[in-house]
DNA sequence: GTGAAAGCGCTAACAA
DNA sequence: TTGTTAGCGCTTTCAC
């Protein structure tokens, strides 16, 4: 048997709630009994039990995370945010993996809201306003995250993904490249992440006199941007184009990929760069040249919303905007002979 | 105000009994009646709470995971096994990273008891008696996977290393090379994994009657084989070493990324095979040959092996032996000119 | 087939 | 400072 509030208080010879108040110190004890109850605490290894103390006091001191995948590099890295965070203020994290499946999150936040979560983070990379809806109704404390998709006014937290792109094309264009091409996962949406990128990506263009192309991509995965790199390379020779800047890194490794198997050399046959600076990105040679998104700050920043959010505090800004970083590497040359 | 069960029990005009009756179909109620029920479950949104249910039933279909970083390709992978099982047993995973940290470990291991997770799961990649010990302590359905230290009689799920890394070495051989290097994590324990990879090794080189040296390494991760890829090359170039064997797939691509810097090419120069298969060993270019470690059915066999522990089905055997396989790709070359 | 009542392990008034 | 008691939301005997 486990042993209980009632074991420790009849070998302490107290009442339970004396035991109650030395654990949680809520009210004053006399040294003596507070020593005869930790000793037999000690005695009996006593651990209390959560559940029983969730259900009176109303906090589980969890969080639940929805995610599309932990196996998507940026997404573990917010996790570990998320968790290291949540620990902090004594939040356990219970993982839901979606698999962008869209019934599968519905049917977590249901489960989610009956074990009494106190507040949910949605990490997903679909347009899904049935499950917003759905986290909204049970009126919990939420922040959604989403890399591709900003559709909704709701509490979230990212960079500001126009002037990252701009910043970007702009050191681009200081390298000297004249003709540049940007390669976005192509979605006519106008609340899409990727319609603020290329937003920044034309003011440079614009700003600096430019040719600034748009390649519109029928993914965003690793392999896509293989897949795709016969047709990208192709539409570059026949632009001139001398560099390609990808929307997200994957697309940029998955080309860089094609490149390598084509004997394409990276970057002096063409300079690739990213978005995003997951962890391959300084793996992989040549380092990708990207734009560094703090997946973990976004992870610890959302979550530590969300605990505010909970503990009653009032946000003050519901759109939270965390610096980001041009990270200077390999695979973008100088154009020489200019 | 969240519904309760006297709510739906009120609005149906029955006792609590008889709602949990339906919710649970524990017992034969009366079609008429079910169908009030239902009517006021829906009406009323009611979702019952599972904390209450978890405190009288003891079941909190919570099963606690402690990982040492999830930010590690192959924990994440193993995480995706886990929480994808787990789920279709109904059970929700809590998250833990330890980053190594003994304590922390430990503090987990006493939290999930609390919170009352009906199993434990410990990924780690330390030599961790204690942490073991208070597990076992608890006496909870427990499995340890450790991908470096294999000290304990306990259950857990793995590849033969040894007959993996035999296996490797002979397809190394087999494409010609007389003289190999194996580099690993030096440590002089024998219960650790690596002893029977070089066993695994050393049996394949006798056999075979080649040349086979080992080269002690400082650590595991894909900076420690970068850091390392001097003295490695070095020690290579002094001994005719054709192909390195890594012990672990970061050891590789740090060696790999290394070899790029410096301009030596692989596998022209210098063949290069790891032992894993974590994702990034089929992104990297050249593409890593390498052990295929089936992280996550790993994951998806010890969440299952869990259950059923918790379940009170007796485990016929506690090392569990999963399938490897060797990915033959190109960071190693054919020695042509032999 | 249904309801009343006890109780899971704990916290938090309320009294003393 | 301490003990008694009610009750968190639910399941599960035990009667009927």
């Amino acid at each position: 048997m486990t042993t209980t509030i009632k074991d420790v208080a009849r070998l302490a010879g107290v009442s339970i709630s004396t035991v109650s108040r030395v654990i949680n110190n809520s009210k004053p004890v006399s040294p003596e009994v507070r020593k005869r109850v930790l000793e037999a605490i000690e005695l009996l290894d006593y651990k209390p039990n959560e559940v029983a103390r969730s259900l009176v006091t109303r906090k589980s001191n969890l969080i639940g995370v929805i995610v599309t995948d932990i196996g998507n590099f940026y997404v573990a890295e917010m996790v570990r945010g998320i968790e290291e965070i949540g620990r902090m203020y004594n939040y356990d994290i219970i993982l839901s993996s979606s698999y962008g499946n869209i019934d599968a999150e519905l049917k977590f936040v249901k489960f989610l809201t009956r074990k009494q979560v106190e507040g949910i983070l949605l990490i997903s990379e679909r347009d899904d306003n049935e499950v917003v809806d759905e986290i909204q109704n049970y009126k919990i404390p939420f922040i959604y995250i989403n890399r591709y998709y900003n559709r909704y006014n709701l509490p979230t937290v990212s960079i500001d993904n126009s002037r990252a792109s701009t910043a970007m094309t702009e050191y681009l264009i200081e390298l000297g490249h004249e003709n540049l091409l940007y390669v976005t996962y192509g979605n006519d949406d106008n609340y899409s992440v990727e319609r603020k990128k290329i937003e920044g990506y034309n003011k440079a263009i614009k700003d600096k006199g430019k040719n600034g192309l748009i390649y519109y991509a029928k993914g965003f995965t690793i392999e896509d941007g293989y897949n795709m790199g016969d047709s990208i390379i192709d539409f570059t020779r026949k632009n001139n184009i001398s560099v390609i800047f990808c929307g997200h890194d994957e697309l940029a490794i998955g080309l860089m990929s094609y490149c390598y198997d084509k004997g394409i050399s990276v970057p002096e046959d063409i300079s690739i760069c990213g978005y995003g600076d997951e962890r391959i990105a300084s793996i992989y040679r040549p380092r990708l040249t990207t734009v560094r998104e703090p997946f973990y700050d976004t992870g610890a920043v959302a979550i530590r919303s969300v605990i505010k959010q909970i503990n009653g505090e009032q946000l003050e800004d519901n759109k939270l905007l965390l610096p980001f970083q041009i990270m200077k590497r390999e695979s973008c040359a100088r154009i020489k002979d200019k």
